[in-house]
RNA sequence: UUGGGCAGCCCAGAUAACCGCUCCCGGCCAAUUCCGGCUUGGGGGAGGAACUUCCGGACUCCACAGGGCAGUGCGCCGCCCGAAAGGACGGGACGGCGGGGCCAUAUCACCCCGCUGGACGGAAAGUGCAACAGAAAAAAUACCGCCCGCAAGGGUAAGGGUGAAAUGGUGCGGCAAGAGCGCACCGCGCAUUUAGCAAUAAAUGCGGCACGGCAAACCCCGCACGGAGCAAGGCCAAACCGGUCCACACGCGGCCCGCGUUCGCGACCAAGUAGGCCGCUAAGAGUAAUGGUUAUCCCGGCCCGCAAUGGCCGACAGAAUCCGGGGUAUCGGCUGCCUCGUUUU
RNA sequence: GGAGAGGUGGCCGAGCGGUUUAAGGCACAGUCCUGGAAAGACUGCAUACGGGAAACCGUAUCGAGAGUUCGAAUCUCUCCCUCUCCG
C-alpha cells in the first residue's frame, strides 16, 4: 500500500545518461530547482530519477541534505510520475529545500509543469 | 550571586512504529563454471573534530654502484612517551608585566621575588643591509660647542642636537679643555677554580674596552630528507585500427613450389581505449548509502502568561586507502583561575 | 580525494623591507576646446575614524589575525576566500 521503494534501476548511473538528459531534454525551473526530462530508452520500464548538486550550493551537508530531500520527494511520488522518463533535478538555492513538504510539492509543481503526472485528479498540486 | 574570558576533562539526546538505501552472512531460483536474480531470515552502517591539508608514517610506482654538490626543513639543556612528526615534566638564559630592595627623593640601571611569553645554535668565518634625520650608521669622523693661539692652524669628544640604534655607564681624580688618561663599583671579554649530568651560574684574577644591531638577509655549524602520490598502482577487456596464419581469386609462370596484391563469414596475436574488477577495510560507495515521517520522554534556550499548561528552536559539521599528531569551528556539563557589575559582612 | 597558484581604492594591475602623494591605465567628476557632441589637453578622484569654518591635517586599512624587525603591502606562521590541474 505505502510508495515503493527507491531500487537502482530507478535512478541514473552513467555519465552518458546525464549528457543526453542534461544536453537533450526540457529545462524547467521552480523555486531555484532546475529539472530537466526526457524520455527514457526502454518504454516498460520505470521512471529513471538523479539528483546534481554544485559546490556552489554550499558545504556537504547542505549538499548532501538537499539530496536526501529530493530523493525522499521522488520516492513517495514515483508512481504518479509518467513511467519511461528520466528526471535530473539540480537544486541551486538550499533556502527551498528545508523540509520534506517543501521538496515535495515543488517536485510535483514541476512535474506538473511538464505534463509528466499521472492520476493527477486525486492529487491536488 | 550573575555575566564574561582562559585552561583541562567528559559528552555529542533516548525509545518505539512505519516507509526507504547500502554492505556482509544465510536461504531460494538458475546453472558445467563464471556472471546474475529474489528474500518474510540474521547482522554492520559518520566524527571529535570525519573539517583544514600544516607535518609525519604505512602502502604503491618510478629512479638509484659509491660518494659529493645543490635544495628544503629543524635548532637552549636534561629526562620520559613515540616508528617519526610531535607531545609531557623539570631546569637555564632572555623579553614583558607586577611587587619589593638599593637611593635624601625619584626615573633609568642593578639585585630579589612572583606571574607570563616563545622557530631560544652562530654576528671575533665571510658578504650584505640600515630609508628619513643627523657632522658621522660601524669605516671612521667633528656641525654647534670647549680649550690653546693675533691669525693660520691645532687639541678634544664632556655637553647640545638627530635617530630605532652614536663607539661602555655612574662617580671621584686629573687636565689648557678634555678623554679608560688614572682609580672604585657595574657592564663586557679572557683565564682559572667551584657548583651542576648539562644548558648555565657564582667567585677570584687579568685586560682599559678591543668585540653595536639584523641570520623569519645571503650564509656558517650540527642533524634529517630520493621523487610522486590510491585520480598511486595492478588485472580483465568490446568497437575501430594493425600484424601473422589460413582459404579463395588475380598477377609473375607451361605447371607446382615460391613471391606479390585484393577480399574475407575464418583462426590467432599484440596494444590497450570505452567499460568492468582489484587495491578497499568489523562503514566501505562509485551520481556515491548512513535517510524520511509520526509519537512519547530528556536536556538547554526563547516567547506569552500570576502560575501550571502551552508554542517555537536544537552547536560545529558528512567518511572515500589507512594510521599518528598540529591548527581551526562548536551545543551541553564538571573542575580550576582571572574579571565587569550587584548584594552582604 | 589529491596537487598547485593567487587575494593591492569602483575595475585591470605594478610595487616585493625604508617618508612611496600606495606607480600606470580604465572608469568617474570638473574646466578648456566646439554651434553641440566625440576625440584631445589640464586638473581632481579610495574607505573609515578624529580634528577644523574651510582649505586641509593626523591615524588606521594592501583578505583576516599573530610574530620577526628600529620599521612589514613585502619576510614567517595560522585561519578565510577565489581560481587551475590530475579519471
Amino acid at each position: 500500500m505505502p510508495s515503493n521503494g527507491l531500487p537502482r534501476e530507478c535512478r541514473l548511473h552513467l555519465k552518458k545518461d546525464f549528457q543526453r538528459v542534461i544536453q537533450g531534454g526540457v529545462k524547467l525551473q521552480y523555486k531555484g530547482i532546475i529539472l530537466w526530462w526526457r524520455s527514457g530508452p526502454g518504454a516498460g520500464k520505470p521512471a529513471r530519477f538523479a539528483v546534481v548538486v554544485s559546490r556552489k550550493l554550499g558545504p556537504a551537508v547542505v549538499r548532501n541534505r538537499a539530496k536526501r530531500l529530493l530523493r525522499e520527494a521522488f520516492r513517495l511520488n514515483q508512481k504518479n510520475i509518467q513511467p519511461g522518463t528520466d528526471l535530473v533535478f539540480s537544486p541551486r538555492e538550499s533556502e527551498t529545500l528545508t523540509h520534506v513538504h517543501a521538496a515535495q510539492e515543488a517536485l510535483k509543481t514541476l512535474c506538473g509543469k511538464a505534463a509528466l503526472l499521472i492520476n493527477s485528479s486525486e492529487k491536488q498540486v
